[in-house]
DNA sequence: GACTCTATCGACACTATGTCGATAGAGTCA
DNA sequence: TGACTCTATCGACATAGTGTCGATAGAGTC
């Protein structure tokens, strides 16, 4: 949506320098990525169906990309820039009413789950053969875990949280459990929670894991 | 280790009737499968290298297995055993002492998973093309979680566990957890929680999310 | 010796990937 | 204006994998 590969020469994530015409067919296969993919899975998606969608032959794709994860890699880097943008802000709420924040961040996540679905399960998918993607996909996770560990290692420290297992480690659980059910309530594999239900349950399992009780307030 | 594929005509997982010499070329390549996926990738096996591990033409495959797909889901039938055995008995000891059977179920599924890391690791994988794949996957997790629902109802009928939201949704919340966290700690990709801590981890989250407290006791 | 069934493979058709070399055209500049 | 460069393009090729068809060797009846 708010793609612009003119304002940096970019990384070259596999295109050549950056003049006029080019960027428009670059987009052209972005689009088209990322509309296929909300049929079906990367896998079952090949260059040349890409090169056809933007309307040139298939040596042409490789004139703009490398390969077909590098063309998801650039997709992944615009969901990056959104989420980027999304999550800052909120951290001063958790003082005031924890149980606010917690929900408030699960129930981002899950907007943030919701909107980019197909191209994040495209991540999955190419995680497993490609190391860039894995690498994107273990930053993406690192974030959020060092986000929450902070927040776990706050509320110890001023008292409303009770001392535990190492935060970090409590961290990395929690997020791994939102990826998954997330994962499955969104594709819809069962079994999964209802759509509806998800944000409670893991508020449920966030909150009774970090503060040992599903009603913590601000009186510490 | 126990594959027996004589004992029942076994319902076609794409090989042809049973008779003596056959069955040798398949446990063969049975073997070959197991043994090269301890090294790479399902995706980056390919049949010829299964064929030729057997001692056998890529053709010749064809006559024991439909595809790669069908050789991976008979060696998951063999988990399936194997599990379905280890699985029994244990659910006394929720009465007694419900901390140690958790931790015991924990340690258990973990033990599990380490075992057959590599061919789950490949039903991950296969799952995202092979609906066959995808449906062992999802009958396993139901499995797990029913057990689970029916022991936190259990626990909370007996008043051990307080109430809380429907327990089939915690437990395929906490199920999907065990699931993420222990495959990234087996197959080390970043970030994961330490194999040392890792059923203490869990242990806190399932504890905590049932119970309300790291440390309930027998007592109503 | 004719007949059947298992097990085997060579050869083919198909699909997808990635590369090489040729080339058309737009922009530069001497 | 013509020589020169750079972007963008594609046809044709090489390669690797999958799945199928038809032929056939041999073991076991009868």
């Amino acid at each position: 949506m708010t793609y612009d590969g003119t304002a940096t020469p970019r990384s070259s994530r596999g295109r050549r320098a950056s003049r006029p015409t080019g960027d428009d067919r670059e987009l052209d296969i972005l689009t088209t990525a990322a509309k296929l993919l909300q049929e079906r899975a990367l896998s079952e998606i090949s260059i040349d169906d890409l090169a056809r969608g933007a309307g040139i032959s298939r040596p042409t794709f490789y004139f703009y990309f490398r390969s077909k994860d590098a063309v998801l890699l650039t997709l992944l880097d615009r969901v990056t820039e959104e989420i980027g943008a999304a999550v800052t802000g909120t951290f001063d709420r958790l003082r005031e009413d924890p149980v606010r924040y917690w929900r408030e961040c699960l129930a981002a996540t899950h907007t943030t789950f919701a909107t980019h679905r197909s191209v994040l399960a495209a991540a999955v998918e190419a995680g497993r053969t490609s190391a860039e993607v894995r690498r994107w996909r273990s930053d993406m996770k690192e974030i959020w875990i060092t986000r929450t560990t902070l927040a776990i290692e706050a509320e110890r420290a001023r008292g409303t949280a009770p001392p535990g297992p190492r935060a970090r480690d409590l961290a990395i659980a929690l997020n791994a459990m939102n990826d998954s059910v997330l994962y499955a309530t969104l594709t819809g594999d069962e079994p999964a929670v209802p759509a509806s239900d998800v944000v409670e349950i893991l508020l449920h399992t966030w909150l009774t894991t970090i503060y040992q009780t599903a009603r913590p307030t601000s009186a510490a």
